[in-house]
DNA sequence: CTGAAAGCGCTTACAG
DNA sequence: CTGAAAGCGCTTACAG
């Protein structure tokens, strides 16, 4: 910095305008009535002087921090980083920074954490859960600033949450699937997961809309890993029932059927076609990727954010289910560029 | 919130313990000198009424915003998500907030970005890029609050930068390979990226020490795709010189390559080590995994922001290079468990 | 050791 | 339409 000069403040402006003080900051502030001479004056010559208000006398004045708290479980969370990053960014934008706790770090109790947070003045609250269905406690009882749960669900329904459109994602898998021409469509998926339990029901969903049920009866349930993925697979052909297609309820589950598919000789996705969800392999996949859903975490984390600030007094009660995206890859596109060298058990 | 009940002030807990505004506000910060008794008092009255100070007026009244500016080129980038992610975790440990401008949102210039963040008054600035060494322009003379410069390195030699030990990275993979008998030690990188550049260096560096070269004379050099480590890894096996270990520049490599020598009857690790880099694959493989390197972005942001925070004025120009971790995985462990079923070409 | 007072820079009723 | 003044709640020289 070009020496700490005294910065310019709003009595200069004033004194340059030659008005007052308070004209000075009405004229900027865009209220109060005055003749349009007199405002364009003010506007000049902050515009002359460069001048910056002082953030911290107006936030003080006004009592509004800027500041908006956030409180999240895991911050190093896969799922989670992305949540808070959209959030973050988001608020960013609007000039509005960001005190984040979690409650994974120092061992402070929420109540706690709820307690610096209304101290610090922050202007709202952001709660980030980890995408599960487990209801979390609510906490917009405890203060009187707006508070908004995102990747979570509030256990207070008249609270907003705002969660990835879980079972809108199974329908539109299934639609995808049944446009293919799919018709006996199976499904892996884990247990223990309501969010899970969410796509699941999406998908059989969809498949009634078009008059189908799930193939093989019931979702074959397991955990979450490729091995689980691939045992699901096996078990698909040994049952013998033609499945057309399978949506797994994420990409590792993916990964590890289309590897069994593969290697057994049965075509992906001329014979069976895959889908997966997450869209996580690719972070780490530079080749064409298994056809998956992408849940849009860091686009929910800003449409949370943004929806804490804009809406006033009045916001929506309940839980608002954000629109997943279909991302197409090889293992649903006949036609599409099978990575042969690269996801391929076979390597050539 | 029980009702917008006014909130306890500095005069309330000076007047029940009957002493002045000043005495408050000193023993309550720990200066002054003043009788035990009488901070006690004090004291003790705050804890009565539950005091929370200000922090609004406190910041006002100090000039201090209690918000770290936060400047990144893009807020959702892979490995740029964790480094953010640890400095603002970090920060709001220490209970400051962060204002994050993200460059690629929002299409103003970085002298608005700066003179943004001078307004606002932040205490700090960190600067997030990358991870490439390109170096970027440094910001430093144009405030006079302290910046630190996080996954890159500034322009600026004046300046304090934080960068992943990738030399040092490299040299741990030349020692674990050398400690576990490994001698012709052969390289899989990518070109045009300076940082891996360092990690090849490193290599080279710590084979020497042991009175090595690397395999096969020079690095193989190619793209960052799993395609070229499996083009490279044929490369090797045609080449018939007895590799019997391989660093690969990142997973991605490392799991293309490993693809290529199993199906090719290569046993790993028992014929052919193989490493890799960045610690990505544990995001989404749930098995097993190759043995790699984690850069630690996470608590490199951390490291940064408590840097940022806890250096006064005496600030140590230069880049810092922060240790990477080896996470050992089976293909270097011969007795490790191999995930025949999950990493495996040959599906069971 | 303790207190009265000024000051941080802006906003906002309230008069004129 | 415009201005003088109080006030936001704390910190910090400065006196006593």
């Amino acid at each position: 910095m070009t020496g700490t000069r005294k910065a310019v403040t709003l009595s200069d402006v004033a004194q340059l305008a030659g008005v007052s003080l308070s004209i000075a900051s009405k004229a900027l502030r865009g209220g109060g009535r005055m003749t349009p001479a007199t405002r364009q004056r003010v506007v000049d010559a902050a515009a002359t002087l460069k001048f910056r208000p002082n953030t911290l006398a107006q936030s003080f004045a006004q009592g509004r921090s800027l500041v908006i708290g956030v409180v999240v479980e895991h911050s190093s969370d896969l799922f989670t980083m992305p949540v808070v990053m959209g959030v973050t960014s988001t608020l960013g934008n609007l000039d509005l920074a960001v005190l984040v706790y979690d409650a994974s770090e120092g061992p402070e109790r929420r109540t706690d954490v709820v307690a610096k947070l209304r101290a610090r003045m922050v202007d709202g609250i952001l709660v980030v859960g980890d995408g599960t269905k487990h209801p979390v406690p609510s906490i917009t009882g405890e203060v009187d600033v707006p508070v908004v749960y995102a990747f979570c669900e509030s256990e207070s329904a008249r609270d907003t949450s705002f969660m990835p459109d879980g079972f809108g994602a199974g329908r539109m898998v299934a639609e995808h699937l049944i446009g293919l021409g799919r018709r006996k469509i199976a499904h892996i998926t884990s247990g223990n997961d309501t969010s899970a339990a969410s796509r699941s029901a999406g998908l059989v969903a969809g498949l009634a809309d078009a008059g189908l049920s799930l193939a093989l009866t019931s979702p074959l349930v397991g955990d979450w890993s490729q091995a689980w993925g691939m045992t699901a697979a096996r078990e698909i052909l040994r049952r013998r029932e033609d499945v057309d297609a399978v949506f797994c309820g994420n990409d590792q589950l993916a990964v590890g059927a289309q590897r069994v598919f593969r290697s057994e000789g049965v075509r992906v996705p001329e014979d069976i076609a895959i889908v997966g969800y997450d869209n996580l392999n690719r972070l780490v996949e530079s080749a064409p990727l298994i056809t998956t859903v992408d849940p849009e975490l860091y686009r929910l984390g800003g449409t949370a954010a943004r929806y804490l600030v804009e809406s006033g007094a009045e916001r929506e009660p309940g839980v608002q289910h954000l629109p997943c995206t279909l991302i197409p890859g090889w293992s649903t596109q006949p036609d599409g560029a099978r990575p042969a060298a690269s996801f391929a058990d076979d390597a050539p």
